[in-house]
DNA sequence: CTATGGCACGGATT
DNA sequence: AATCCGTGCCATAG
């Protein structure tokens, strides 16, 4: 009897938590997708009118009050907000005084103009046209759509005066810009690069052979094709990520990269978005988890309704399909919990990281938070992997950024660095810290500086001033 | 002799 | 089980 209770139960309950699973890595646009297709395919689940804030007009969640207007009265600006946000736009209510939303328009007008500026003086008149023509053929990342040779033939020029010419729109300010690839831009950035800082072996050498491998972070196979020591192909990625840019147009991007290919969503729509309420800077934090849809999900009543209707035959049938819908929508409503969970726990300990940038990062574990939050750790890495998260100052981050346990130090050495007034050598640097209470072998800077792709203390001094 | 980079090992994390 | 990360030891450059 209880054996067959067992068994009969443990399928659903398993379903359950792969569902579950499956939903938790999801990232905002995959989920988005997901429940496309789930709303597509059974009938026995609907999405209802999304609700909105009377007051502010933003779209609410399901409880039915809204977490903006009714909330902070009652609160510190020590506090903070945690809620799952039905939407798909990320543009705020409040007022349209937004220039980081729009970075593309922006750009598009302004990036011509802006690398127009710098480059005219260095170009013979009659090469200004085609500088101009050439600089208007940019997409929003800042990389030339048409072919060189089209251009080469447009302006009956031959294609080395072409050449020339993009070279010096290469060298201008977004490092990078007009390449025809994101291979060509970062080689370019190589170049100026080598000038100020220290560029890792074969890094050039795996951007030409194997970019599509290094954007998918396959170190394994290109140590193997290209017969370089594993441990090198991981520097050079480390580099690449912290130095380089494949995209010039766009901005934030420096040390804010993370493993998954270059072009991932990253630069989209984040998975959660943390701002201030309002964006008053006195008010408590809001963070919101995006739900790609509007309104909310629910059973189709009609449908249960047509069950009790139906042909005794058919009845199991429709049954199946109201089961899956809300077992879906559970699943659903779980994964929400989990990330709200997981959210808020993130913000309270790395509140300081989160107004007061890298140096304030907390060294914390996955493990750590799946004991407090009373989940599995793979559970934590779920939810946090390929996920996105956009803080108050605009950046977007990859959530696991919250997790790297040496970012602090690392930012702090950079800033001994920065402030130094005679280069100081890595021992110096590592008395520095022992002073400061952290102690860290002298081998280690050495590294967090390569990784950042600073000079040793002796090459440094002649570029400083 | 000092400052750094290379390699590789072992413990922690995922 | 696979990967990441700090470190120690050694080689090399200046």
């Amino acid at each position: 009897m209880y054996q067959l209770q067992q068994q009969k139960t443990r399928p659903q309950i398993t379903a359950h938590l792969a569902q579950t699973m499956n939903l938790l890595v999801k990232t905002v646009q995959e989920l988005g997708e997901e429940i496309n297709k789930e709303l597509a395919a059974n009938p026995a689940l609907e999405l209802n009118e999304e609700i909105r804030c009377p007051q502010c007009n933003r779209p609410i969640p399901t409880g039915g009050y809204c977490p903006v207007c009714t909330k902070p009265k009652i609160m510190s600006p020590e506090e903070t907000i945690v809620f799952i946000s039905p939407r798909i736009d990320f543009t705020p209510q409040t007022e349209r005084n937004e220039e980081v939303d729009e970075p593309s328009t922006i750009m598009l007008e302004e990036l011509p103009v802006h690398v127009f500026k710098q480059i005219a003086p260095d170009l013979p008149v009659e090469d200004r046209e085609i500088a101009s023509f050439l600089l208007n053929q940019l997409d929003e990342d800042g990389l030339l759509i048409t072919p060189l040779s089209e251009i080469s033939e447009y302006f009956h020029v031959s294609m080395e005066r072409v050449l020339a010419i993009q070279s010096i729109i290469q060298h201008a300010d977004p490092i990078g810009v007009g390449s025809t690839s994101p291979q060509q831009a970062l080689l370019v950035q190589i170049e100026m690069l080598s000038e100020t800082k220290n560029i890792p072996e074969f890094t050039r050498l795996l951007i030409e052979e194997g970019f599509g491998l290094i954007c998918q972070l396959k170190y394994r196979e290109l140590s193997k094709k290209l017969s370089i020591p594993i441990q090198k192909v991981k520097l050079v990625g480390e580099f690449i990520k912290n130095n380089l840019n494949p995209y010039p147009a766009r901005a934030h991007w420096g040390s804010v990269r993370q493993p998954e290919a270059f072009d991932s969503q990253a630069y989209t729509q984040p998975d959660v978005i943390i701002s201030f309420l309002n964006n008053n800077e006195e008010n408590p934090l809001m963070v919101e988890v995006i739900l790609p849809v509007r309104g909310t999900l629910q059973i189709n009543q009609l449908y249960k309704k047509a069950i009790l209707e139906a042909d005794e035959n058919k009845k199991s049938d429709l049954k199946a399909e109201l089961e899956k819908a809300s077992l879906f929508i559970k699943c659903l409503q779980q994964r929400n919990n989990t990330m709200q969970k997981l959210l808020e726990k993130i913000v309270t300990l790395q509140r300081d990281y989160i107004l007061h940038g890298d140096m304030k990062l907390r060294p914390i574990t996955r493990a750590q938070l799946s004991k407090e939050l009373q989940v599995h750790e793979s559970t934590i890495s779920r939810a946090v992997s390929n996920k996105s998260v956009r803080l108050p100052n605009g950046q977007i981050i990859p959530m696991s950024k919250f997790f790297i346990r040496n970012l602090n130090i690392r930012a702090l050495i950079h800033e001994i660095i920065e402030n130094e007034k005679k280069p100081l050598s890595d021992t110096a640097i590592v008395e520095l810290l022992d002073k400061k209470g952290i102690k860290v072998a002298r081998r280690t800077v050495a590294k967090y500086r390569a990784l950042d792709g600073i000079l040793p203390a002796h090459m440094r001094k002649k570029y400083n001033k």
